[in-house]
Order: structure tokens, then C-alpha cells, then sequence
DNA sequence: TATTGTTATACTCTATAACTATA
DNA sequence: TATAGTTATAGAGTATAACAATA
């Protein structure tokens, strides 16, 4: 079987098998895996809107905001009017929210360590260069029908 | 920032980005990108029993059994007693399934091929192997059964 | 007109726990 | 006692479409 045949199933099996070792680990701070991954979003760039956040995640833009719903419901997240544009809100961690993510992301270290244990630095490096070519490669159809979608209109 | 505490994001990144373009693809086949992962295990290794199918997905038995019900109504799957033991049941591909599954996996050939179009055939064995040691790594105190389910099927 | 976000809605996947039937 | 599967239940994430307010 050809490696190209094998790669999805494998990236599939990647990253389930990530996503609940991090769902175990998290749990006992209250969070989902995937609620980290938000939490981890803000701490790298406060203050975004739900849009860019929906972007860097990535995730949909109405996804987020259920997610938000039950991120503000634990104090982790707050939204607030937006500085310059009255139709967007800003999304910031509260105080408890940097300290949880803090604490998670501590709580992760094992995870992280574990991921690579088997690798050398230089193909730790290489993976991770990887796996970045083949999401632009394979993101590149969705960037060009939004191109062609917002072509008429210029 | 180390390659070490970028790996689960981008990991995540390039399945979810996967995911969505199978999700689009197999949609015109009526069916998810995760029902088409569990008709491709049952096309590899037909009857198996519950049990095992959620061993080689992998998944969890009640959530294939969710997903089988779905795939029953669809009239994709079917579940039969299982030869030798009465409280097991085998899980096999009808012949609307078996036609469904081929042509979604014709039509996911774009995808697979646009994974791998950055990389040179080395670099793409390269990534494969990388996945899978990684999922071991990742997976050895949690799994010991799924591999001891799967290991039997070379 | 286009964009930001909300609302309403629906569905898939996920998983735990209690239960039965059988090994 | 352990295992295969069912049942009941719950919740998270996902996404679409219609909508209001604003740019």
C-alpha cells in the first residue's frame, strides 16, 4: 500500500490518540482539549474578535461562539464592545482563565514530552515542517474557491 | 518556540483540515468523513465483531455503535450473530456499502493526492513513519489493548 | 452591500454507567 | 468472573441559515 493511501488514517490515528491523552489530562482542570486550544489561542493574542479567533483556531465562527458561551459560563473567557467597531466583541481570558490555562498547559508538559520521546531533535523539526506543508497544501482549494466566491465582487 | 510545544496544535491543524475537505468530499456519498474511516476498516478486515472494528478505528464500542446504526439505516452495513459466540455479533459491509465506500474512496483520491503534493515520494514515507512512532509513543499506557486487538492483522 | 455576531436548530461523535446475556 | 453488546443519558463540537446591527 502506497504511503500516500496510508496517510489520512494514520493522521487520524495522530491525533485522536492525542486528543484523549489531552482530554484525560485536562479534565481535572474542568476543560476539554479542545477548550484549551482556545484558551491557548487567546493567551498567544489577547483581545482578538471571535472572528479571528475562529480563524487562528481554526474553527467556525458559530462554533466558537458555543464554545465561548461555556468558557464565560466558567469565568475562564470574557467578551467586551470592540474599541473601534460596534459590531464585534473582543475575547480575553479573565484572571482565572490564565491561571487555568497556565496550570493545564504545566499539566500537558507529559503529554508534549511523550509525543516526541521516540524522535530526535532533528526529526522532531522535521515533523513538525511537515505536518505545516501538508495543511497549506491541502488548505490552498479552500482559500482559492473563497478567492473565486469573492471575485465577483470587486 | 520548540518544535516539541508547537507539535499539538499543528498536529490538530492538519487533522482538522482534513477532516473538513473529507467532509465535503463524502458528502455527496451521504455519508461523514469518520462513517467513511469505519467503512474503510470493515473493506480491510470483513466480520469483524464490534469490539474489534472499535479497536482498529480507533473508537469507542458505544460510539461505533452509534455510528453503526446510522450506517444500518442507510442500509450500508449490516450485523449478523456472530458463528461461535452468541453474545457477539459481526459487523460487515452490504453491497450498497461496499459500492458506496469505493466510489467515496475514488472521489477522496484529490485529497490524498494534494496531502502529499509537496512532498517527494521520500519525504512522504518520511511523514508516515513519523505518524505512526509518534502515535506509539503517545498511545503505549493507554492502549495495550486496541494492540493487542490489532496486532493479530499484520 | 458586506461584515460581525446572534439566534435557532439539528446532527454526529463521544463517552460513562447500569444492565442482559453469554463465555 | 469476565466479556460483548445494549440501553439510557448527557454533553461537546460542528455547521447552516435567517436575522439584526453596523461598517
Amino acid at each position: 500500500m502506497a504511503p500516500k493511501d496510508e496517510l489520512p488514517l494514520a493522521l487520524r490515528s495522530a491525533y485522536l490518540t492525542l486528543h484523549r491523552r489531552s482530554d484525560a489530562v485536562f479534565m481535572e482542570y474542568g476543560i476539554t482539549a479542545d477548550q484549551f486550544v482556545l484558551l491557548a489561542t487567546l493567551a498567544r493574542g489577547q483581545a482578538m474578535t471571535q472572528r479571528e479567533l475562529a480563524a487562528r483556531m481554526p474553527s467556525d465562527p458559530s462554533t466558537v461562539r458555543a464554545m465561548l458561551l461555556l468558557l464565560e459560563k466558567l469565568g475562564l473567557v470574557s467578551r467586551a464592545a470592540h474599541p473601534t467597531d460596534a459590531r464585534a466583541r473582543t475575547v480575553s481570558l479573565t484572571e482565572a482563565g490564565v491561571r487555568t490555562f497556565q496550570r493545564a498547559f504545566e499539566a500537558g508538559q507529559e503529554v508534549r514530552d511523550q509525543m516526541v520521546e521516540s524522535f530526535s531533535p532533528g526529526e522532531a523539526r522535521t515533523f513538525l515542517s511537515l505536518l505545516k506543508r501538508m495543511t497549506q497544501s491541502l488548505g490552498e482549494r479552500v482559500t482559492q474557491v473563497a478567492v473565486a466566491v469573492a471575485e465577483p465582487s470587486k
